[in-house]
DNA sequence: CTGAAAGCGCTTACAG
DNA sequence: CTGAAAGCGCTTACAG
C-alpha cells in the first residue's frame, strides 16, 4: 500500500518481503537475484507501475543518460522555421537516441557560450550534439573552448583537416563534384553558384570546390557566385541578382534546397524555364525538392545513418573511447530540374 | 581546490569559507544572505564554473522542471520525414520552454500505452506535451487513461466538445468557413475535399464542415471526398483518384498543404491548370507554401501563439491551477492557387 | 543572516 | 542469493 504518490522501490521493497536492494537489483537486471524473488518483484513492478526515478537513479550513478541536441542558426534568429534539412536530422537523432535507451534533450539557441555549462555543468546532459549553420570562424573559437573544458560534443559539419572536436558531415566535396559532373555531362559549362562559399561556411566552400574540380576537367567553369544563407528568400533575391547581373550562365548550383527553390521562383518569374534555360541543382534533398515543379535533382546525404552516426560517436566519447571525425556520403538525385 | 570532477556547492562552501546550506541559498536566490557574502559566493561560482546539479535538486525539490514532447504519427511510421507544420510547432515548443525555465525532452513514437509511465513515473518530465495525427479514436482511449492516471498533459488538436484532458487546437472549422467563403467568393461552387475527414481524425473533419457551411450559404457544395493522410503522396494519389472519377468539381480543398502539394503535382501530370481550372487551398501555411507554383492560398495557424499557450497551460496544470481547452485563430492567407 | 541536520530515492561495495 | 549501510548533491525547516 504505496501512501500518496508514486510507488518507490521501498514501497515495492515491503510488498514482496524483501529489501529495497533486491528491488534494485532487478530494475537493473542484475543477475544476483533468485528467479522467484525476481518473478514476485516484477509482477508488483508491473501492478503498481512502478517506474525508476531517474533523478535519484542519475545521482548515484553520476551519469544522466540523457543527451542534448543543440540547434543554432545564425541567420534567422527569428521566430520562424528552421531549416527543414535539421529537422530531418532531428528525427534521425531522436530514433538514435531512443535505440541507445538515451533520452533527448532539445534546445534552440544563438551562439552560446553556456553551451557547456547549461547541460554537461549541471549534469542534465552527459554530451552534447551540435546542429546549425553559421558563421564558421566564430564557431571554431567555441568548439576549441569545449574541447580544452572537457565537454563530449560532437557537431554536424564539414569534416576539414585541423578541426576541434570530433565532427560528423557529409562529403559535400565529393557531392559538389558529382553536381559538377552531372551538369558537365548535360552539355552545361557556365555554372553560376548561388550560396555563401568561403571558409566562413566549409559546408558551401566544398560543395562550390568539388563543382569547380569536375566542371575543370570537362572544360566547364563556376562562371559567378552570388552569396546567400540557406533559405528560400535568400535563394530568390541571389537568383534576381545573377540574372541582373548579366552573367552569361546555363546552370546553377545551389548550395542548399532552400537557395534552389527561391531560386526557381524567381526564375519563374522572369520567365526563366528549368531545366531548358537553366539547369538548376540543390542540396539536400528535403522531403518537399520530389514536389517542387520542375522536381529538383540534388544531392542526397543519409540522414539516417549521420543520426546514427553523431550518436553513436558521442556515446563512445562519453565512455572515454576514441572517437574520429567521418563523413557520410553524398548521393546524387536526378529529378527534372537537371 | 575542488578534486577532480566538477566543482560541487560544498567545494564553494569552503572556498568561500561558509556552509554548504549558504552557497544554496545564494543559487536559489533566497534573500536570507547578506550581500557581502552572496557576492563572494558568485564570484566563486563563476570562477570554478559551478552549475547546481540537476539530479540532486531535483530530487530534493521533486520537481524535474522539465516538459516532455511526444510526437507521434500514425499514417508514417517509416523513418522518414516529420510533418512540416509539427516541426514547426515545435520549433515554438522549445522557445516557449526556454523562456519558462523549463527544459526539454523530445521524442517521436507510435502511439504507446506507455507515454505516462515513460516520463511522469520515472519523473524525468513534469508533464506532458502530445503532439500527433492518428486515429483519433483509439486515441481517445489513451487521453482518457492519462487523465484517470492524474497525468499531466495538454495535446494540440481539434477542441471539441466531452474531450478527456485539455486541448489547444486551431479552430478548424472557422478555418473551413473562411475557405469555403472565398472559393464561393471566386465563383467556385463544386468544392472536392481532399483528406480523411470522419470522427477518426476530427480536425480535417471540422475543416470540412466548415467549409461546407459556407458554401451552403452561397449556393455551392462539397461535392466529393477522397481520403488522405497528410502527405505529399497521399496527396497526389487522392488527386488522380479524383480525376478518374469523373467528377465535375472547380475546386479543391486539401485538409493539409502537404496534400495540396501532391495534389499540386498530380494536376499538372494531367494538364489542370491552378487556379484557372481548379482553384486550390490547402491549410497550416508550412513554409513552402508561398513557394510553389503557383503559391497556395491556405489557412495559417498561429504556432508561434499555440506553442506558448500549450506550454502555459501545461505549467498551470502542474501547478494545479484549473485550465480549460483554448482555439487558435484560423487566417486565410491568399496567394495565388486559389 | 547563518549553520547543522534530515532526507529526497536510488546503487553498489561489503559482509554473510 | 540477500540485506544493512553509505553516499550521490542538493533544499529547507529548525534553531540560533
Amino acid at each position: 500500500m504505496p501512501k500518496k504518490g508514486r510507488a518507490t522501490s521501498v514501497d515495492i521493497a515491503h510488498l514482496a518481503g524483501v529489501s529495497q536492494a533486491t528491488v534494485s537489483r532487478v530494475l537493473r537486471g542484475s543477475p544476483l537475484v533468485s528467479a522467484e524473488t525476481r518473478r514476485r518483484i516484477e509482477e508488483l513492478v508491473r501492478q503498481y507501475n512502478y517506474k525508476v526515478d531517474k533523478h535519484a537513479s542519475s545521482l548515484r550513478t553520476q551519469r544522466a543518460s540523457t543527451l542534448a541536441l543543440l540547434l543554432f542558426e545564425d541567420p534567422s534568429p527569428d521566430e520562424s522555421h528552421i531549416n527543414p534539412f535539421f529537422l530531418s536530422m532531428l528525427g534521425s537523432i531522436t530514433r538514435a537516441c531512443a535505440r541507445h535507451g538515451q533520452d533527448l534533450l532539445v534546445s534552440f539557441q544563438q551562439f552560446s557560450d553556456d553551451w557547456h555549462a547549461d547541460y554537461e555543468d549541471s549534469k542534465k546532459a552527459d554530451g552534447l550534439i551540435l546542429l546549425g549553420y553559421g558563421d564558421y570562424l566564430a564557431y571554431e573559437e567555441k568548439l576549441r573552448k569545449l574541447v580544452e573544458q572537457g565537454t563530449h560534443f560532437v557537431r554536424w559539419g564539414a569534416v576539414l583537416p585541423d578541426q576541434p572536436g570530433v565532427s560528423i558531415g557529409c562529403d559535400n566535396f565529393d557531392g559538389g563534384r558529382k553536381v559538377g559532373a552531372h551538369l558537365a555531362e548535360r552539355g552545361r559549362r557556365r555554372v553560376a553558384f548561388l550560396g555563401e562559399a568561403s571558409s566562413g561556411c566549409p559546408e558551401f566552400l566544398e560543395r562550390r570546390r568539388g563543382c569547380e574540380e569536375a566542371l575543370r576537367e570537362a572544360g566547364g567553369a563556376v562562371v559567378a557566385q552570388f552569396d546567400a544563407v540557406s533559405s528560400e528568400d535568400a535563394g530568390a533575391s541571389a537568383a534576381r541578382a545573377l540574372l541582373e547581373s548579366g552573367t552569361a550562365f546555363d546552370a546553377v548550383f545551389a548550395a542548399s534546397d532552400l537557395i534552389a527553390i527561391g531560386a526557381l521562383g524567381a526564375f519563374a518569374e522572369a520567365d526563366v524555364r528549368v531545366p531548358e534555360d537553366v539547369a538548376l541543382v540543390g542540396f539536400d534533398d528535403i522531403p518537399i525538392a520530389r514536389f517542387t515543379r520542375p522536381a529538383l535533382t540534388t544531392v542526397f546525404q543519409d540522414t539516417q545513418r549521420a543520426g546514427e552516426l553523431l550518436v553513436d560517436s558521442l556515446m563512445r566519447l562519453i565512455r572515454g573511447e576514441s572517437v574520429h571525425s567521418e563523413m557520410v556520403p553524398a548521393q546524387l538525385v536526378v529529378r527534372q530540374s537537371a
